[in-house]
This record gives structure tokens, C-alpha cells and sequence, in this order.
DNA sequence: GAGGCCATGTAACATGTTACATGATTGT
DNA sequence: ACAATCATGTAACATGTTACATGGCCTC
């Protein structure tokens, strides 16, 4: 349940709405923790219920503005420190080389060659959005100049390992790989 | 939905209970696609009931022993190459990353130098397995291999970063990083 | 006054986790 | 006979996605 921590982290910055921080969640988060509107909405609700918001204004079109109260700054502070705990970690591209004798050596390097493009392609907008960063200044932005190098490093990486895997398929037929069907 | 891929995958090798599959699903595929056993007794009804798998034998303890049928075969060949769909990617680490000016270096620290740690042992019993690996020899031993490798480079990577992260912040505090508080 | 954006909410559905429940068989 | 393991299933709960529904405000 990080939802509602990104939900007060972006609030310490400033008050917002729940259509403030949906358009928050779509751009500076979109890459860390996506969220839907109606998760927001929702999840608002029961911030303000337990404490850990107020509605410190309210606007026309019934627009209400949050801010987060001394109860919601302590709850993030202690999620912030708080151990990490092991996300499951599921795999479709994974769970396709597992399966990769099913397939013609063909067909697995289009798998891992659509991988790599998706791969390069992400990286490519990740740059854009660093070259973006940069002429930006505020306190998020220092920090998302890390988590985005983050992304940066992964997609790399799997360009690369990629590459190898497809490598990897060609490769000595007769000892390294054998048709399932044979075995 | 790709959790019953795994299943027909596996049973491709070789027909097996529900019992046989979930201790495949916490070896073989636990690194990959986790799943538990109230999820694999549900699905294995489910593509016995749309013909993907047949009962092919009954043993003791009620134990009904599942196949691959045609249609399943095809169905895994089919998924095996469509156009992968990009999966959401939440990263609860990464949000603390962004949320970093709100604790002090030294937490921040030790939030990263147990990512490093973390990443480090995962790396550690990833080499394991492949140790274990380099033993046996069947069709899946292979793949998962290449499977293995993404996991070796995916830890090696974490763990760089969050080396180089923790560097990044301490550094120049004055310009590349400020409270929040004082912005 | 019409279209577009602001703004919030609910409903229906799919998925995933944990715990509960039951019972047969095997080995000692 | 007792414990461990084999074997399957259901129930309760939490989470997540998509679509539906409603209406106010602003600008042209």
C-alpha cells in the first residue's frame, strides 16, 4: 500500500486536489507508481477519514484541497525508513525463455529482438525526459534525476541482455539447446 | 493472465497433478512467476473445463493428473509469440527515492545500502542456482539459464546504482540537493 | 448555448493473497 | 495409531482496472 504514501509525499509539496494529483501521478509518478483516478479518489477519502489530510479549501466544481496534516507527515516519514519488503516479481518475457523450445529459434529472437526495441525505445524516452529535468529546479527534481538513472541502467541493461540471449540461441545447437520434442 | 501459460508450459514437459505443478511453481518458476496454490487448483479447472488440458489419469488422494491437449499446445504456442504488453512497473524503492528530501542523508543512506544488500544476497543465491543448474541438463535447464543471467545482470545493476546513488547524496549539497523545507 | 475542461464519485469486473477446511495414503 | 505428506478445494479479504455517471464552470 505505497499509494497513499506517494499520495502525501506529492501533498508536502504542495496542496492539490484530487485532479491536481491525478495529473501528478501522470506525469511525475508515471513511471514509478501509475495510479487510476478512481484509486485516488478512493484513497483520499480514507486519508482524510483516518487523519492523515485535511481539506484545507474548497473550490468551485466541488473541488476540495488537501494538505497533508502532522499525522500524515509522521506516517511518511516511518514508510520512508521503514524496511523494505520484497515485491513479487513476475516476469512475462521471463516466463517466455523458460518456454523457448516450444518455439523456432526464429520466433525467440523476434520475442528477444521486440524486447530490445521496446527496451532502446524506453531508454530514448527516459533521456528526453532527462534533458527535460535539467532545466528544471525544484526538490523533486533532484531526486527524480535518480530514480530516473534507475531506468536509465535497467533499460540497458535489458538491450543487452537481450542481445546476448539472442546470441545465446544460435549457439552450439547440439549441446546447448535441444528441441524439447527430442528430449 | 499469463499464469496459465506457466501451467500448460510445464505440463508440456510432462503430465502432473496440481500437487506436482505448485512444487514446480516454488522452484523452477518462483524467480519468474510466483503463484500460489489456491490460484493454480482454480486455473487448472478452469482450462480442464475450456479443453486446453484433459485428466488423463487418476491416482490415489483424488489425485487427477493433467495433460496438454492440442488446443492448449496451440494456445501456448500463440501466446509464446504475440507482442508483449507492457506490464506496470511499481517501484516502492523508487518512490522513497523521490521522497528523499523529506528524511535526512543518513536515512536515505541506509534505505539504499539495504537495496545494496538485498540485491547483493539475491545475486548471491542466483549464482547458486546456477551452480545447481550447471549439473542437470533437460530441455528447460537451458532457457532458464538465459532466464538466470537476466536476473545475475538485473541484481548486478541494482546493486551499482545503489552505490552510485548514495554517492549522489552526499554530493554538493548546496546546489544538487536541497531540503525541501528550505525550497 | 455549446463544447471542453474541471472535478468527483460509483459500479462491475478481474486478479491476487491468506486462511480455512477436508480427507486419503504412506511410512514408522 | 500417529505423524508426515499428498491432494484438492473454498471463503474472506485486499487490490487493481475499466467503464459509467453526474454536474459545475469557463470561454468562445
Amino acid at each position: 500500500m505505497s499509494r497513499r504514501h506517494a499520495l502525501l509525499g506529492l501533498l508536502v509539496d504542495r496542496p492539490a486536489s484530487g485532479y491536481d494529483l491525478l495529473k501528478l501521478f501522470d506525469t511525475s509518478l508515471a513511471h514509478v507508481w501509475p495510479a487510476t483516478q478512481s484509486q485516488l479518489y478512493g484513497e483520499l477519502n480514507r486519508l482524510a477519514e483516518a487523519g492523515l489530510v485535511g481539506v484545507t479549501a474548497e473550490g468551485p466544481r466541488r473541488r476540495k484541497e488537501y494538505t497533508v496534516t502532522e499525522r500524515g507527515l509522521r506516517e511518511l516519514r516511518e514508510w520512508l525508513v521503514a524496511p523494505a519488503q520484497r515485491q513479487p516479481r513476475r516476469s512475462e518475457l521471463l516466463l517466455k525463455v523458460f518456454f523457448f523450445d516450444l518455439a523456432t529459434d526464429e520466433q525467440a529472437r523476434a520475442v528477444l529482438a521486440e524486447r530490445e526495441e521496446l527496451a532502446t525505445a524506453y531508454h530514448g524516452r527516459l533521456m528526453e525526459l532527462r534533458t527535460e529535468l535539467e532545466s528544471e529546479d525544484g526538490p523533486l527534481t533532484a531526486n527524480g534525476r535518480i530514480a530516473l538513472e534507475y531506468g536509465l541502467r535497467r533499460t540497458d541493461m535489458e538491450r543487452e541482455w537481450a542481445r546476448w540471449a539472442a546470441g545465446q540461441l544460435g549457439e552450439a545447437p547440439s549441446t546447448a539447446r535441444r528441441r524439447r520434442s527430442a528430449g
